[in-house]
DNA sequence: TATCTTGGTAAGCCATAACTAACGGTAAGC
DNA sequence: GCTTACCGTTAGTTATGGCTTACCAAGATA
């Protein structure tokens, strides 16, 4: 049931940002500050969110930390629509087979 | 770029869950309001945020409304997942193609 | 070894939004 | 036609969380 968690992760419009700014390519923490209108200190905090969610993963550099994205992290959500869409699929099906006859 | 309002609209654990309930079966408001944990106006307000996302339909019955979940409204959260997806995938191979060299 | 650079953490403030309570409107039943 | 019940909206309060400033730790370089 993490899926939820991966919700919440990319609930905010700022993690999403940083989020698809570690997906064009892996970035250190003060680069995304650089590019992002937000300080360091938010952008590391929105990182904890994100690599507690799985969604990114981070490789030392010397005194730098390179974040990456995590595209396996997507796999919960994915794993979950997909099953969602065929139940919904099915429902919407038996719906309209038993005649929508209102209460 | 309307799957950044379906992650807002998910991002919220209470939304999930009428949500989720609605998809189970159509029902009313106060039926919804019923069996959560939440307030009939939470509901309704909730219910406002996932129909303007494009989640839920509402139809008219007397003095009730039904609301009944809208599987179209994930498409394009699928469509933008499926995307990313390929792209992170090509992109992760690239990088590995150039080496990661370190660690 | 000393200093500088970089990143993480803690505390506090502020904004957003979710929840509750109360009111008004509308349709059904008698 | 009146009463009742249900639904939606609005105002007010509370709480969650995101942002910033300040401080601390770790490593590289001279």
């Amino acid at each position: 049931m993490a899926y939820q968690d991966t919700f919440s992760a990319l609930g905010d419009p700022t993690r999403r940002h940083v989020f698809e700014a570690v997906s064009t390519q892996p970035r250190a923490v003060g680069e995304l500050a650089a590019e992002l209108p937000v300080s360091r200190p938010a952008v590391s905090q929105h990182l904890k969110v994100l690599a507690d969610a799985g969604l990114v993963t981070c490789r030392t550099e010397g005194t730098r930390r390179i974040y990456a994205a995590r595209p396996e992290g997507l796999a919960e959500i994915r794993a979950w629509l997909e099953q969602y869409w065929s139940d919904a699929l099915e429902s919407f099906a038996a719906e309209i087979d038993e005649g929508v006859r209102d209460s």
